[in-house]
Parts: C-alpha cells; structure tokens; sequence
RNA sequence: GGGCUCGUAGUGAAGUGGUUAUCACGCCUCCCUGUCACGGAGGAGAUCGCCGGUUCAAGUCCGGUCGGGCCCGCCA
C-alpha cells in the first residue's frame, strides 16, 4: 500500500511503501540518503548497506529517477529533525527499493532557486509541472472549478454545453476555421464564445444558463491574454430586463472566491457601480484599479487663461488640462520622470509637464510660467503637499485620460501602492452604444450590437448616437477586466432599428445574424448575461501577473505550443479530403 | 504590422574592444556511515543565436536576420 509524504508522520512504527521522484540523493559512501518526492512533498529514505540489494540500487539513482521503496518508518534522533520538511521528524529505512523507472539527465532544473526561461519551461511543460508550485497551481485550479460550479448549481442555473464546432461570426475577433470535408469549400468556425448558442437558450425556454466554456480567438496575446483557446464562466437570464439583476445575482460568487477562496482581503463587499464615462474622467480608464486613489483632477477652468501656453492653448482648442497628485513623487529623480515621460508621450502625450513640491518650495521647469495664485489653485484642487509631485495631461479629453490613467497605473507600480493582499472590484456601467472612430469619424458600436440600447427605440431616434447608453457592464479586479455583460436586445423591432442607425437595412441584418433574429421573432423573453474571464480571474487571484502561470499547457506569444509543435503541417491527402490546397506557405 | 528589450556550456548567471571566455547548479570518475541544496578530490562540456560590417584585434561596437518576453495595434 503507497503512502504519501503527507501521510507518512502518522505511521511511525509501520512498513510502508513510498513511490515518486528521487528529489536528491546524498551518498555518504557507507549510507545513502534519497529524498523522495511526490506530489504532497518530500520524505526521506536511508539505505544502509546492510540492505545490500536496495544499496547496490540506490548508487545508481540521479534525480527524477521514479522509484518505490519498502521499509519500516521511523522517527528521527530529535537531533536529525529537520524542520524545513513536513516529514522531517521521520524518515524510512529501506529494505526493498526497486527503481520504476529512470531519467536522463534533465534539460531544466526543477528544484533550486535558478528557474529555466519560460521559453525552456512551455518546452519541458511535463518536467516544469512536477515543480511543487506548478502541483499546488493544477489543484487549486481544480478547486476554483468546484466552487463556482457548487454556486452556480446552488442558483438554479443549469450547465449546457455548446457546440465547438460551430459557425463564423463577422463581429469580433479573429476566428480558427476549421474546414469542412463533407462540404468542401465551407468552413466550421470555433466559437469565440458561446454567445448566440447561450440566447438561444433562453428562446428555447431555459431560465437559467451557465457552462465553464472553451472560447477560442485568434489575437496577439498579451500577459494577461492567452492565445488561442481559454475559459470562460458563461452565463445567462431569462426575463431579467436589468443589468442590476445580473450584477446582484453573481457579485456574491466574485466575493466568495476573493474571500473563502483566496483569502485575499476585499476593499469593499460593497461594490461600487461606475458609469463609463466616469471612469475615464476620473481614472482615466474603463479598467480603473481601485486599490489606490490618485484620482485624475480636471483643472480647466483654473488654468484657462494661463500664462504657460502649453495649457492654454489645449483649452482653447476645446481640449482638457488635467492632473494626478503622485504622493512621494518628489523623490522622483530627473531620470525617473524621464522615463514616465516617455510612457506618456507613447500614449500620445507632447510632453509631462509636472510640480514637484520640495521643501516648502514648488519645483518644475514649467512654475515660472504660472502665477501665484495659479500655483495655490492647483495644490489645494490635487491636495499637493511636501514631498508629493503633480503630473499633467493638456490635450484633447480622450488623449488627457489615456495618459494620465496610464500614468496614474504606472506611477502605484512604482511606489508600490498595488497591495497584492488586496482585491478592489467595480462595475463599470452604461457603455456607450455607439462610438466615433477616431481616425475614420465613422459611427461604430461601442460594444457589441447585440445589447439592449437604455429607452429603446425612442433613444434610437436620438440626433446625436454617441449620447445613447448601452445596458452593459463589465466587472473589473485590481486595474483587469473580469467580466463583460449586458442586457440583450430580444426584440427584432429594436435590433434593427441599432443596425438601422449605422446605415444597415433588414437584409444586411437578416444575412448576417439569420438565426438570432428569427429565433427572436417567435416569443424570445428578455435575457441578460455576462461571462466571467476565467484564466485571468484565477491569475489574480494567486496572485501571478503572467496568466501563462495558471494554465497546464498554454501557447507561447506566436501561439505555439513547443513541446506538442503545434500548429504544425499536415499531410498532402489530408489536405486533399479537405478540398485544400496551401498557396504560398511561407508567407 | 509597430516600439522596447533579452539571446554566453545541459540550466541559471558574470564578462572594461586585447592571453586559453568566468562562476554556480547539473553531468562523469574517485573518496566519504547522519546528511538534508551533504562534503572532499579530479574531469568533460561553449561555433558567445545566425549572417555581414568596422577594427591590427569583436562575446563586447555597427547593420541585418531569427527566436523569446513586455507593450501598442488587435482582443464586440
């Protein structure tokens, strides 16, 4: 019978049989030592050369060998406790030892403290697994799992699953095609998200729809963004009209997990509700983390009429002078403001014009350009006091919040404002529905067309589009987005009177959307949803920044898998069944 | 597609234009009966990612290229 390191303290006394990987081995000559780990942690074995056949096999041992060891349990001289080990009181004294299998010498280390590079890491992603953390993160993973599906189950909601092979969807994101052999020429989509399928449950009479769904998108990744496939908690509501009913009904999931789960501490259990368009005046982002202040503070009307040009002149071409107060951000040094001023400038600021108040003085190459009173107005609007500096935007509005949001971002990074013990979560609602390109001037859906614009068609009918709001809503935690929602448009009437305002008729809607809106034209009841980001809520939640941390096997940024080789090519006659044919494969 | 950045034994790192490229872990041989990242003695192992250039001389400087990472675009 196997038993676990975890298990071995209380069976002093027994004959017991361990089995895992040689951790170390510490061969005095005349006595071996072998730590053997498995996935509860790590026991130790003494071979004497007594037992001359488990001797003989233990010489032979290297790390990563896979071995079982028979032998009595026995606790340790209190001299020998080793208190680093779990196990450390006791250890095994071998009379059999058979060597299950053995190992090469290893491409990464997986013990020690020198960690092989990611690149190495996603390669040999069966030995980088075997690395307690990697253990804990897989079984934590599993756990996370179990308590959102008991919450849902708990609520009513019953778990579908949705096709994967499904169809191409001309909004969004990139799709994976996957081509059809029985139909050549004709493409399978893999879903983006279960979208359509989850709506039309809610036709088809289902009240209440959830599923942990596979989502698949062809876009650069990012470090909080996989690329390819990822999970998503998928649900939604029948006859709910309100984007407050959905927030109300999952919030206590998101607050079960940062708490019961994570053991994280929560700003607040009341979770504030932020309309878009408060968020970027105020955090300068749609993803505001709310852990620290350094609110975005809008000086216009002080600085109107200044003597420095730069604000001035932002003003009078019906543009914005705003300012974060960064607390300590005297100390910054010329090379350090240097370095958020190329961030700023990245983010399409000309420059970073700042006070920096030192000593009772104000300090900035820009103060000899602003007045007395000008200098007063802006300490007590920001609340500036010694030791702190301020930091401004002067630009067109939506340039101002880019910048100073990102800034306000970067300056927490650096004087270490993000608590990692601390979860801070919002809302973010009242999206607007549609939105101007900047570059093109072109009106355009904000979000996605299929949300339920706030006073239907009578707001439709509004002059100016971009005013009208959306029923949607994301939830963000600590500066990410966790989640996207809304309330959807049921109603054929309304959905294309949304498309209508872009300039689509009926037919272009009809072509496009075909089974939505016929679904909708026989009874759809009132729905609303969202879908929780599941990958990078779990990275947040044990605390990692690279989402590539919390997932067994993930792709690489050029979304290859390196130890599967994937993508890789295939065979001409697959090719062939498939009525394909590769052009030009270097391109 | 763009910007920044990194690339040196199996792994992780050091390396001021100038001798035979340094260290730790790992690997191989030998010694060692209480270690626990055991210890000791010795050894092998590097086209300094690749191509080109500057130079008397390039791991080091320059250009290009390939690969990794971060960011922008993109991600309804």
């Amino acid at each position: 019978m196997r038993v676990l390191s975890s298990e071995v303290s209380a069976r002093v006394g027994e004959i017991v049989t361990v089995k895992g990987w040689v951790d170390s081995r510490r061969d005095h000559g005349g006595l071996i030592f072998i730590d053997v780990r498995d996935h509860t942690g790590v026991t130790q074995l003494v071979i004497q050369p007594e037992a001359a056949e488990a001797f003989a096999a233990a010489e032979q041992l290297r790390d990563e060998f896979v071995i079982s060891a028979t032998g009595s349990l026995t606790p340790r001289d209190p001299k020998l406790v080793n208190p680093n080990l779990l196990s450390g009181s006791v250890e095994v004294k071998v009379n059999t030892l058979s060597i299950l299998n053995r190992s090469e010498p290893l491409p990464i280390q997986i013990s020690g403290d020198a960690m092989a590079s990611e690149e190495l890491r996603l390669k040999y992603r069966y030995l980088d697994l075997r690395r307690p953390k990697m253990q804990q993160t897989l079984r934590r993973r599993a756990a996370y799992y179990q308590q959102i599906r008991a919450f849902m189950e708990r609520l009513d909601f019953t778990e579908v699953t949705t096709p994967i092979l499904a169809s191409s969807s001309p909004e969004g994101a990139r799709d994976f095609l996957v081509p059809s052999r029985v139909h050549p020429g004709s493409f399978y989509a893999l879903p983006q998200a279960p979208q359509q399928f989850k709506q039309l449950l809610m036709v088809g009479g289902l009240p209440r729809y959830y599923q942990i769904a596979t989502c698949f998108r062809d876009e650069d990744p990012r470090a909080d963004r996989l690329y390819g496939d990822f999970y998503q908690l998928d649900l939604e509501m029948a006859f709910v009209e309100t984007g407050e009913e959905v927030r109300t009904t999952i919030e206590p999931l998101i607050i079960e997990l940062v708490t019961d789960f994570a053991g994280k501490q929560l700003l607040s259990t009341d979770i504030p509700r932020i309309a878009y368009s408060e968020a970027m005046e105020r955090y300068g982002s749609d993803k505001p983390d709310l852990r620290f202040g350094m609110e975005l503070i809008d000086l216009s009307d002080e600085l109107r009429d200044s003597g420095f040009g730069v604000f001035g002149k932002a003003i009078a071409d019906g543009g914005t002078v705003k300012a974060i107060c960064v607390k300590g951000g005297a100390s910054l040094s010329r090379s350090q403001i240097d370095g958020f001023t190329d961030i700023a400038k990245a983010e399409g600021a000309g420059g970073l014009a700042y006070l920096s108040y030192e000593a009772g003085q104000v300090k900035s190459p820009i103060a000899k350009f602003l007045s007395e009173v000008e200098l007063t107005i802006i300490a007590a609007k920001t609340g500036a006091v010694d030791g702190d500096a301020v930091f401004f935007g002067a630009d067109q509005r939506p340039v101002v919040n880019k910048v100073l949001g990102r800034l306000r971002s970067e300056f927490a990074e650096h004087f270490q404002l993000k608590d990692p013990d601390v979860i801070a979560l919002c809302w973010i609602v009242d999206f607007p529905f549609y939105e101007t390109d900047a570059k093109t001037g072109k009106l355009d859906f904000g979000h996605n067309p299929f949300s339920m614009p706030l006073g239907g068609l009578e707001a439709l009918a509004s002059d100016d589009k971009t005013t009208i709001i959306a029923d949607q809503y994301d939830m963000v935690m600590n500066g990410y987005e966790i989640c996207s929602g809304g309330v959807r448009n049921h109603n054929p009437e309304v959905l294309y009177a949304v498309f209508a305002a872009l300039g689509y008729d009926a037919a272009y809607v009809d072509s496009r959307f075909g089974a939505m809106i016929s679904a909708f034209k026989y009874g759809a009841p009132p729905h609303a949803g969202c879908a929780f980001g599941l990958d990078r809520m779990f990275m947040i939640l044990q605390g990692e920044t690279n989402i590539r941390e919390v997932v067994a096997f993930p792709k690489n940024g050029s979304g290859i898998d390196a130890m599967m080789s994937s993508p890789s090519e295939v065979d001409d006659q697959q090719l062939d069944e498939l009525s394909l044919k590769i052009v030009d494969k270097s391109a």
